[in-house]
RNA sequence: GCUCCCAUCGUCUAGCCUGGCCUAGGACACCGCCUUUUCACGGCGGCAACAGGGGUUCGAAUCCCCUUGGGAGUACCA
C-alpha cells in the first residue's frame, strides 16, 4: 500500500513555524516511503479563512521547498482538495449517520447547553444530556428538519473506552463518558473539524496522520466517526509541540512565530527546514547540519522526542550561518541580490560581488548582514577609538601612513590592484623595515581605522581609493 | 475540576523499548588555549544534566509505583 499523508492547514493566518514543522515531518515521512504528500486546505471556518492567507501560506511552503504531491494549484484524482467545495459529501455522511442511528438532530437551545455543560463541570454529569439523544425523540426531530427547521446533527457517543496506537506515544487510551455528543454538522450545514477532517483523510486515502499533540484528546473523537462510517484508521503519529522560553505555548510575544517573519529577516529556507526538524526528532547518526532530501534514507517516525521543545534561536542562528558558509560563490551572489539594498554594491561587477561576499560570509550568519559589512567597506570618516590612538601612537604609525598617503596620490583608477597593495606592503617592510604586528595593524588602522576586520590583501583592493583617501586624510 | 501526554546539561538532544559497554555522548551558547597582523572561521579543551522519593534487581538514566513540575484538550475554532 503506498503511503499518503497530508498537511492541512486552515487559512486563518500566516504559515506558523509549527505548522511549518508539522508539514515538514508529513513531507519527509512521505518522501522516505516513496509515497505521496498531499495539501488539503481545511477552509471550514468561514468567518476566519481567507483566500490571502492561504495564497500566503502556499507560498511560504513553497519557499520552504515543501511542494505537495497533490492538492490545490495541482490537482490530482482525489479532489477537490478545499473542504469548503466538499460540503455536500459531508452532509451525506452525516445523513447517512443519522439514518442508521449514530448521530441526531438536536433542538435544545444555547441556554440548555450551556445548562447542561455548567452540571457536567459541577457534577460530573455527561457533557450532552439534551433530550434530542433519545431516540423516542427522532422521529419528530425528523419531522421538523422535513418541515425546514434548522439543527446541528450530534454524534451519538458510544458509551465505551476507546484507545488508539501512536507511533510516537504508544498506546493511548480515553476511559469511556469522557466525551459528549458533539457536533458534526453545524446549523449552517458546514461540519465541524473533527468529522470532515475524518470523512477526508478517509476518501483521500491517508495511510498516516502526523499532526501536533493537540490533536491527542481529539483522535478520541475521531476514532469513534472512523468506526461510525466503517472505515480503516490511519496510523497515528502525534508530535511534540513548541513552546517558547518560558515553557508557554509559542505566540507573538515569543518574536517570530510566522515562517514569512523569518524569510524576510533572510533566513535560508534549508537553515529553517534544517533547525525545525530537529525540534523533536533526531538524526540517527546524530547529524545536525543537513539537506532535508537527503534524509530520504534515515528518516523515521520511531525517532520522535516526546517531550515538548523550547524553541530557541540562537542554534538557528548558527545553522543559518553554517549553510551560508557552505554555499558556493555563484549561489552566494544569486541568492543574495534580493537582499543587497546598498546601490554602491548594486553598481558593481559580478567579481567584485562575488570577491566582496566571499571576504565576509565566514562573519555574517544573516544575508541582510552584508548591507552591514558594505556600510562598513564604505564609511568615509574614521572613529578616533582608543584602540586607534593606540595604534596610532606607534613609532611606526606615521611612516606608514605617510607613505600610503603618498602611493593613494599616485593612484588613477578608481580600486588599488592587489599587486600595487603587495608593493606598498613590501615597501613598509623593506625601506621602512616594519613587519609584523606593527606593519598590519598600522596599515589596517591608517587605511580603516578599525583595528581588526577582514583579510587586508582582499579588504583593500576592494574599498574605492577616494575613500581610503578619505580616511587617511581625516587621521 | 476532569481527561490525555511529558520529565537527561541553560537550550536542542543521544542513550531508555531489548537493565551492566554511562565515571551519561554530541550540538548551540559560554569560558580557556592553539591558529591568525586583527576579527571571524577552524582545531583542541573546559563548564554543565539523568526532577524528588520509594520499590524490583547482583546491578537502573533505562522497568514499576507515588510525589512534584510542565504541556495539551475540555467550542455549532481547527
Amino acid at each position: 500500500m503506498t503511503v499518503r499523508v497530508r498537511f492541512a492547514p486552515s487559512p486563518t493566518g500566516n504559515l506558523h513555524i509549527g505548522g511549518a514543522r508539522t508539514a515538514l515531518y508529513n513531507y519527509i515521512f512521505a518522501k522516505s516511503q516513496g509515497g505521496k504528500y498531499i495539501l488539503r486546505i481545511e477552509d471550514t471556518d468561514k468567518e476566519r479563512s481567507t483566500k490571502e492567507f492561504e495564497a500566503s501560506q502556499l507560498d511560504d511552503m513553497k519557499w520552504l521547498g515543501l511542494v505537495h504531491d497533490e492538492g490545490p494549484g495541482i490537482g490530482g484524482e482525489y479532489g477537490p482538495y478545499h473542504q469548503i467545495e466538499r460540503l455536500d459529501i459531508y452532509m451525506k455522511y452525516a445523513l447517512d449517520l443519522v439514518e442508521q442511528g449514530k448521530a441526531f438532530y438536536d433542538f435544545c437551545s444555547d441556554e440548555d447547553l450551556e445548562q447542561m455543560s455548567l452540571k457536567s463541570k459541577e457534577e460530573g454529569t455527561p457533557p450532552y444530556t439534551g433530550k434530542w439523544k433519545e431516540s423516542s425523540t427522532w422521529d419528530e426531530a425528523k419531522a421538523r428538519v422535513a418541515a425546514g427547521e434548522k439543527a446541528p446533527i450530534r454524534f451519538l457517543v458510544s458509551d465505551k473506552d476507546v484507545s488508539f496506537k501512536d507511533h510516537v506515544r504508544g498506546d493511548v487510551k480515553f476511559p469511556k463518558g469522557m466525551v459528549g455528543d458533539f457536533v458534526i454538522m453545524r446549523t449552517n450545514g458546514v461540519p465541524t473539524y473533527n468529522f470532515c477532517n475524518v470523512i477526508d483523510d478517509h476518501l483521500h486515502k491517508i495511510t498516516h496522520v502526523i499532526r501536533g499533540e493537540d490533536h491527542v484528546n481529539n483522535t478520541l473523537r475521531q476514532v469513534l466517526v472512523y468506526e461510525a462510517i466503517g472505515a480503516d484508521m490511519p496510523e497515528f503519529a502525534h508530535v511534540s509541540l513548541l513552546i517558547g522560553e518560558d515553557r508557554q505555548k509559542l505566540s507573538k510575544r515569543h518574536g517570530a512565530t510566522s515562517v514569512k517573519q523569518y524569510r524576510e529577516q533572510g533566513y535560508l529556507p534549508e537553515a529553517l527546514v534544517n533547525y525545525l526538524c530537529l525540534l523533536g526528532w533526531s538524526h540517527p547518526d546524530e547529524k545536525d547540519i543537513f539537506k532535508i532530501e537527503n534524509l530520504k534514507d534515515v528518516f523515521s517516525l520511531s525517532r520522535f522526542s516526546k517531550s515538548h521543545a523550547i524553541y530557541d534561536i540562537e542554534k538557528l542562528k548558527w545553522m543559518n550561518g553554517q549553510h551560508i558558509k557552505a554555499m558556493d560563490v555563484d549561489e552566494l551572489l544569486t541568492r543574495t541580490s534580493p537582499f543587497m539594498t546598498n546601490d554602491f554594491y548594486n553598481q558593481q561587477t559580478d567579481d567584485w560581488k562575488k570577491t566582496f561576499l566571499e571576504l565576509y560570509k565566514e562573519k555574517i550568519t544573516l544575508f541582510p548582514d552584508f548591507n552591514e559589512k558594505m556600510d562598513e567597506l564604505l564609511n568615509e570618516s574614521v572613529e578616533m577609538t582608543e584602540d586607534l590612538k593606540d595604534i596610532l601612537s606607534w613609532e611606526t604609525t606615521p611612516a606608514i601612513r605617510d607613505h600610503i598617503k603618498a602611493e593613494l596620490e599616485k593612484v588613477s583608477s578608481d580600486y588599488v590592484d592587489t599587486d600595487a597593495f603587495s608593493e606598498w606592503m613590501n615597501f613598509c617592510k623593506k625601506e621602512l623595515k616594519i613587519k609584523g604586528k606593527p606593519l598590519f595593524m598600522g596599515l589596517r588602522g591608517v587605511l580603516t581605522g578599525q583595528n581588526h576586520g577582514p583579510d587586508l590583501k582582499v579588504l583593500i583592493p576592494l574599498t574605492p581609493v577616494n575613500i581610503l583617501k578619505k580616511r587617511v586624510a581625516s587621521l
